[in-house]
DNA sequence: AGCCTTGCCGCAAACTTTTGCAAGCTACAC
DNA sequence: GTGTAGCTTGCAAAAGTTTGCGGCAAGGCT
């Protein structure tokens, strides 16, 4: 196996050069230079990190946690995220948290402190105050995405303005009988925090003098299955229906569309719906919705982490609370319209 | 930084002996276990693997290499594949080839054999004969799915066999007037293979003494809304309709269900239509379909890597060619039927 | 009692790179 | 010609763990 050593004597110089040479971080003379890379692809060679990262300290990789990968919101900021890391130079090591609370202790307490990371970036993940206070020890920054982390920087669009959003454009079309599927107070557990969502529905609701028909609240698990069951049962009773539906994520969206579909209603002609995440389907469903841009989340998260880990002298990596609200949009399609008597 | 020194310390015995209490690899006695653990656990010690790495030379990491997250067959088999690492005490970095030549270049010529990693994973991904060749000189073993890989070993189910079989199934159902979108010869190219779907369901026409005509025949991009627009143009006509579609994946299944609908057709009454995967949203769409079980392929071609990493010399790591046949079923649910005269 | 076996433990080398420090060299100015 | 500034380079220490080898103690056997 090649080493630093092997290409130094075969260009002539001393490892130390080899080092500077091939990092392009010191100046080394232009034909120093040549010598240490002609030799370096003639032998093939290619630096230990672990070596690297003994004499440095610094690991130029990020541990990325996340509770799912197989759902759009997260493969999509996933890759976004990988991509910008590559291109920084940095690596990703994933750690996936579906195994449960021994396999989340795992990765806490031991993984994640190996120093085998520079940082963390945590996808719809609130870690505990043990947590946090071990990444703290360590020095290693962390920032959320996907919900607001305690006690850490954390980007995040604001779940209650989104619903709100939703909402009142709902009520802007003249809709006054408005439904919701999705995220109650206790139903969105996954993103560790509360039914943001539905405070903002609840909100625009309230302002609007309208208060909310329990019957036309429903749970849901964020799947397209789980949102048809429940939507068809909300649409059975067409006088008692509503007019219109927040569906607080894209996919339930979907499912009541086809659950809307399949009962011979059209929407948006006989229902208005809207959703959140601007889903890659979206426009294919022509689905209005509250546009949320995951990718670029993922990408200001690696921005922000990589300027922590930026900065000179290790007690500035420490977490501080800071929250960075991600702007949100409405997208008009053609799932919603002006309110019309049946 | 508490390194294990200061816990050799604390517990009154040598670094040597932290060591192998901590890994409980070695004899040591009961009374110095519970020191060492107790010193441990009191100073909150945690190894660094770069150094461990640097002295043992495994990282307990493995390289998993794919062309895109967001997409089912690749999450799905991404989770499985980082649960069933972490179970085995193993990392999982990430790399992810959708940023073109240049960073695929630069993944397969240094992140890979940076020393980084143990062996890898390629999903969907072919390496070229110089990639493999470099992984050789390092002793870095690869396995791969999702596809065949040319000099090394894969799991994969039989693509030929899996077009083969879902055609079949409308045949066997009386259908002659088969139609099938997506995966022609160049088509899926994604996946660094021709159209080994169409092969099969060529194969199935021809056994059956029944010509393909052309203009049954889409080429698709395997995503929802392509599938759609194919299927609607091949669905207008309905004379010249064919009475029964093979999708070569289940989401242009989807697309083109809906299509169908949209139309006015009733699946499977006036329309059969068959997939390829068994995608999580098949069951919710009753679509007859050959399972393929990503999450059991990953899990396979796990236990082979790490197999071949047992192994105690690292000559045996080299690749050869071997090629496992994943088994293919055909899972029959409402979306197909009997042939009718319309 | 002496010897041998067995089990446990410590010493120190090894793994490979980075980097502070000091020395060497070149070129230029006086 | 000499001094100096400034760039380039090499030496050697340092990073933190694992592990082969040898030593040592305890216990069993003759």
């Amino acid at each position: 196996m090649v080493g630093i050593e092997e290409v130094a004597a075969l260009a002539g110089v001393s490892t130390a050069t080899v080092s500077r040479a091939l990092r392009g971080k010191d100046h080394v003379s232009a034909k120093a230079q040549k010598k240490v890379e002609d030799a370096a692809s003639e032998l093939g060679y290619v630096a230990s990190s672990s070596a690297a990262t003994l004499a440095t300290g610094r690991t130029q990789n990020i541990g990325v946690v996340l509770p799912y990968i197989d759902r759009w919101f997260f493969s999509v900021i996933l890759e976004a995220i990988e991509t910008e890391l590559i291109d920084h130079g940095y690596d990703l090591t994933l750690y996936n948290l579906s195994g449960g609370e021994k396999q989340r202790k795992k990765i806490f307490d031991e993984l994640l402190l190996r120093k085998r990371v520079d940082g963390v970036l945590a996808i719809a993940v609130n870690p505990t105050e043990a947590e946090l206070a071990n990444l703290n020890r360590m020095h290693k920054p962390i920032v959320g995405i996907g919900g607001p982390v305690k006690g850490a920087r954390s980007i995040t669009m604001d779940d209650v303005a989104a619903g709100k959003l939703a909402t009142e454009h709902l009520l802007s079309l003249g809709h006054t009988r408005i439904g919701m599927i999705g995220g109650l107070p206790n139903a969105d557990e996954e993103f560790g925090q509360p039914g943001l969502r539905y405070y903002g529905y609840a909100e625009a609701m309230k302002e609007a003098g309208l208060t909310i028909n329990e019957n036309w609240v429903a749970e849901c698990d964020f799947t397209i299955p789980g949102a048809y069951v429940v939507a068809k049962q909300l649409f059975t009773d067409l006088r008692n229906a509503p007019s219109a539906v927040f569906c607080a994520s894209d996919e339930m969206a979907f499912g009541a569309i086809m659950a809307a579909k399949d009962l011979g209603l059209e929407v948006p002609k006989d229902l208005s719906v809207v959703g959140i995440d601007d889903h890659n389907l979206s426009e294919f469903y022509g689905l209005s919705t509250i546009s949320q841009k995951p990718a670029e989340q993922g990408r200001a998260a690696v921005k922000t982490l990589l300027d922590i880990l930026a900065l000179p002298n290790a007690e500035d990596h420490d977490n501080v609370e800071e929250k960075k609200e991600w702007p949100v949009k409405l997208v008009v399609r053609a799932s919603t319209a002006k309110f019309a008597k049946r």
